[in-house]
DNA sequence: TTGTATGCGTTATCAT
DNA sequence: ATGATAACGCATACAA
């Protein structure tokens, strides 16, 4: 069993007071190039390691970010592709600052005393800030984080706090522009199917949807707007109910990638095929999307973008920057793969 | 700016030293009834969380389980959707034991002295142990790792020390049912695209392969088989090559659900149907598997059940439970969907 | 340029 | 049952 090896240890062995180790390592400029070097030496041969607990118990900074993520309801733990993607854009980006990923799966902080609480899970691991990924908005100890002293940023959640930003990417846009591409396809009797409406992307994916219909001329029908999930099953039921219409679509805007292939799914089932009888755009780009049969047209988000900004306004805000825009904007763009035509 | 309630502050409150407060929380049994009573109650009022790190420092224990995890050579982090149903088991299993995850990102521990080291990072923030999830079984830093004081598990990895364990799912056993299945249904000239053939999940899914041909008395043909690396790409490169074959196969085994439908968008490009043409089985059963178009027969890896596996030989480790299985396989199932079919 | 001393927030070991 | 006091490993203000 080795002992670990401490900056105690370190100043013993060369002789030097634990001041006089922690400046050489630490870069300070007030020390005799010739003690610096001893003293690194000696670090790298005996590998020392200063402890982060330590470190942040003086510094007040653990060069950690805390990460909160939870998907819908009924889908357990971290199961949305997209969560993922961003959550790697975030690690890659924080990672390069030297900042560490918490993410938190314990619902008793530091041995059970109080109610789950993030504030207080967050305050207890001394997080330097707070990233929010699937969380329910309108959750009031969400709000208690956000309105605390630690910054926090949230993504695709509305969310405002003294020192929290929101990151998203501009899904009103991007609904209304897969409207507008199954239009200029030649659809007329074009259908959506929601995301979750309690959600910021759900409900502005929906809007986007509906501001092209209006924008274009068409009509707006209520029996052409279905409500999912974001997952594949719900467009699978939903689909089923748009292809029984007396008046059927002959396009779907999906707001989800996942529930773009449920729908494809269901038109296969009702002997439909995509795109012949039936274009399907969907919303995320997925990197299953261009493997999928058919490849899949869709909005593509910047995922690791979006995780990328995300860490960004965190370091920033950690850094001190202080004026910071509330909220950031990603553009998504339309790719165009098989599963639209005209119709 | 709020001050951070600390014990001592909860002392001088209520009137006590910061020994009794700290007893009082942590549940001894030699504090009197009322000051334990007055102490829980002020903790609460002041919403007290006890600093990590200044636990962590004394106790030697940070209830923090250190995560690595990244995936094939150019398929940037966090990407196989098989790591992330792995690590939301291990995320809900831990989690329910009071621990948190710390997900390695940054590549300078503590501010940058030495050299990138698994070990380092790991001493660095004292994580009790250790998840290591698609990493490189032959990276020496990877060996050194496994090789000190830090309880380590291993993910789908062949790996060896003093103090762990591996824990990965019966490849070979449901490589070689695919095989029979689809043998089963009638095929005679059955096709493999491996995964990476430096993973163990890879080798061992090839011989499974190997030996259910055998053993069916298939005659093994060196053409059938194609390397693959997990992703779709590759896999569609290989049936292209499979289907030109003078002698194309009439069914796929795919190493992995993302090659399945790869294999699937190849056929479809050759005009080829899916199962109608082709038979193919997946490994996995990722989430889509069922939603994709046709819906995938494949191999069950039980996810969850391998996060919570890898879970559960940390958490017995750090409690100091002595004699474990240094290796534990979980079985796969084979799920029959509308990929395969008679020939 | 270097050493000393103090404190960060806890737990733990003594006394009392 | 409670209070001092000493660690834990490190950074830093101040002295020297």
């Amino acid at each position: 069993m080795e002992e670990r090896v401490t900056i105690r240890e370190l100043a013993r062995r060369s002789g030097v007071s634990v001041g006089t180790v922690s400046r050489a390592l630490n870069g300070y400029a007030d020390v005799r190039p010739e003690t610096r070097e001893r003293i690194m030496r000696l670090a790298s041969e005996l590998d020392y390691t200063p402890a982060a607990a330590a470190r942040s118990l003086v510094t007040q900074r653990s060069h950690v970010i805390g990460v909160f993520m939870e998907t819908g309801e009924g889908h357990p733990d971290l199961q949305h592709p997209f969560f993922h993607e961003v959550l790697g854009g975030l690690k890659q980006r924080v990672g390069r600052e030297g900042f560490d990923l918490l993410l938190f799966a314990s619902e008793r902080p530091g041995g059970g005393y109080g109610p789950h609480s993030y504030l207080k899970r967050a305050r207890h691991h001394s997080v330097d800030g707070c990233a929010l990924i699937g969380l329910d908005p309108d959750d009031s100890e969400v709000r208690r984080l956000v309105r605390g002293e630690i910054p926090c940023v949230a993504i695709d959640m509305q969310l405002e706090g003294p020192n929290t930003e929101v990151v998203m990417s501009d899904n009103e846009a991007g609904a209304a522009e897969a409207v507008r591409h199954l239009h200029g396809l030649g659809h007329r009797r074009i259908a959506t199917i929601t995301g979750m409406i309690d959600s910021r992307p759900g409900v502005d994916r929906l809007r986007g949807y509906r501001n092209a219909i209006q924008e274009l001329g068409l009509a707006y029908r209520d029996e052409y707007v279905r409500y999912g999930d974001f997952y594949a099953e719900s467009a699978r039921e939903a689909t089923e109910k748009l292809l029984a219409l007396p008046e059927p679509p002959t396009a779907i805007f999906a707001a989800a990638d996942l529930m773009a292939i449920g729908a494809v799914r269901a038109a296969a089932e009702a002997g439909l095929s995509v795109p012949a009888d039936l274009s399907v755009v969907g919303f995320d780009d997925i990197q299953l999307a261009p493997h999928v049969n058919p490849p899949l047209t869709t909005l593509r988000q910047d995922k690791l973008g979006l995780g990328a900004a995300a860490g960004d306004a965190l370091v920033a805000r950690i850094a001190g920057d202080p004026e910071r825009p509330q909220l950031r904007t990603l553009p998504v763009e339309l790719v165009v793969r098989g599963s639209t035509a005209a119709p």
